[in-house]
DNA sequence: GCCAAATTCGTTCAAATCGTTCATTTTCTA
DNA sequence: TAGAAAATGAACGATTTGAACGAATTTGGC
């Protein structure tokens, strides 16, 4: 229930003066609210963006209701990622967090991390399956386990502007995977869209409904399982026919391979997290413009 | 509709203490009006001027369209019921968020809050469903968004103690639905219940195996939704004749009526999770005199 | 219209925060 | 390395804040 610190607060988590912060918001390099009595107020998102582009680190994260950091700062991605997907096997969520938010906060960017860290470890977690080294209720219980952390992670971005574009997406009918799209909401959120991800196993007709009554400039669709071929390419050509003149269609998922992708149109086919991030930046900016004219 | 609000609906909205909005009235730095018996009301057009004057920001503006609720009538809890539900059928996290919010702080029991608003929620938009007045997408992203809220009060409640007796479970084969698993993991432990949920889908071979190598001392599987009811009772009732005797089974949801409950053992049912943290805090008391022979 | 419950009032008071100044430490530069 | 510049942390009286309390007012149900 941290939404606005103290000075004193924020000093203590960094373990650095009341003073200093104090100096900090006034010159701005924090953005800080006042209260009609001119008392500061600190965001925890704004903090987390001063910490992100300053040298200071996070000494005591436990009094804004943090995960313990080692105090290491975690730069190496690669070992992160395996440490990562160990946590995720063993279901240590505290270790879970305490990685993912090191990492955050060593200014690795949102798709990045769902890339390397994320994707990644359910893709070694998938394997270890394969091979009888894993069990599907680790997998479950990891799955379980990152749809928090996301959220938490979700927690310490700024809400988007009250003018940002819409997009809206899900994972379709029959696709019960909803990491992915959550995934895919947050790292969009991160760069100011104003996503909302509807979840997982959504019917075409009710994505049709969403799209219609909320008039989105994008739309995306994660595509992790697909039931039967013949029907998804249908019933997705018909939504696209309806609306891909006006809504940019962006997919992605393991399920779309090449002869599938070839019977169907879209704006961008993403491979990953980084790839969609590229494109809703792109779209962002050419609305931008748009909207200058 | 909401043309004049009392203090403290405006400082739950600024997230200021209501001392501190009342002594800004006398300050006459909102206007406010007064009604006869002298209790104030500020008009919402006066507070957004003083925002806008101010350079405080109005931290929470969807509160002002909440009740004021620190009462524990069943009045409270059924507006609140009334509103969470719209709120998740508009998507409208900011105010699903903070009517859960308002109602944990009030002291309402985390249990009390998922039979009564999250679960009723659910129950009510699947009504509204069948006659054709709300989209799946709707219900979906409510999924989504009530996910968030939950993980966001899971990370309210203290963790559980080293020596908390462990309790795992999860949604069966078949069933996507983990909403409430995920409810029975935060009510466990809320009452100091080391409670992981291992997510939904979760075929039975697995869960053998998670019971194998964890060996928790109870057990708990929610079921909302069977595809094939012999073979369930089956694989369940192989799992029972496993572990029965050492681990306490919890079982409930709408999918587990009363023919199918009459072929299967159990150590409790339960309709709701109310029953379900009765029954835990009553084997929590057993186990914990045990341990003390 | 009346009653009981819920909410707000007005007040007080301790704790927290404000802005400012100044000595000390760190960093930069010649 | 010496000295200037910048950043830090501690201290101060003045102001603001939040929590508490009994009393008064409003609210919702009958």
């Amino acid at each position: 229930m941290n939404e606005s610190l103290t000075p004193k607060q924020v000093a203590r988590a960094l373990q650095v003066s009341e003073s200093s912060v104090k100096r900090w918001c006034d010159k701005e390099i924090i953005p800080t609210r006042y209260t009609a009595g001119g008392h500061r107020r600190i965001a925890l998102s704004a903090l987390i963006d001063f910490l992100r582009s300053s040298k200071h680190e996070l000494v005591r994260p436990e009094v804004l209701g943090l995960p313990a950091t080692t105090g290491q700062t975690m730069r190496v991605i690669d070992r992160a990622a395996s440490q990562f997907t160990e946590a995720l096997l063993q279901g240590d969520d505290e270790q879970c967090r305490q990685i993912v938010l090191d990492l955050y906060l060593a200014e690795h960017s949102i798709s990045t991390i769902c890339d390397l860290i994320f994707a990644k470890a359910f893709t070694t977690i998938g394997d270890r399956w394969k091979c009888g080294d894993a069990e599907v209720y680790q997998e479950r219980r990891g799955c379980e386990l990152a749809m928090r952390v996301l959220h938490e992670l979700r927690t310490l971005i700024p809400a988007p502007p009250r003018d940002a574009p819409l997009a809206i997406g899900g994972a379709a009918e029959g696709d019960q995977y909803s990491l992915a799209t959550t995934m895919v909401e947050l790292v969009l959120r991160d760069i100011k869209w104003n996503a909302v991800s509807m979840g997982s196993n959504l019917p075409f007709e009710t994505l049709a409904a969403a799209i219609r009554q909320h008039q989105p400039k994008m739309f995306w669709l994660s595509v992790s399982h697909i039931k039967d071929e013949a029907q998804f390419i249908q019933s997705y050509s018909k939504l696209f026919d309806e609306f891909g003149a006006e809504v940019a269609f962006a997919v992605g998922g393991r399920a779309l391979h090449e002869q599938i992708r070839q019977q169907i149109q879209y704006a961008a086919f993403c491979d990953n997290i980084r790839h969609l991030e590229s494109f809703a930046q792109t779209l962002l900016s050419a609305t931008g413009k748009q909207s200058l004219t």
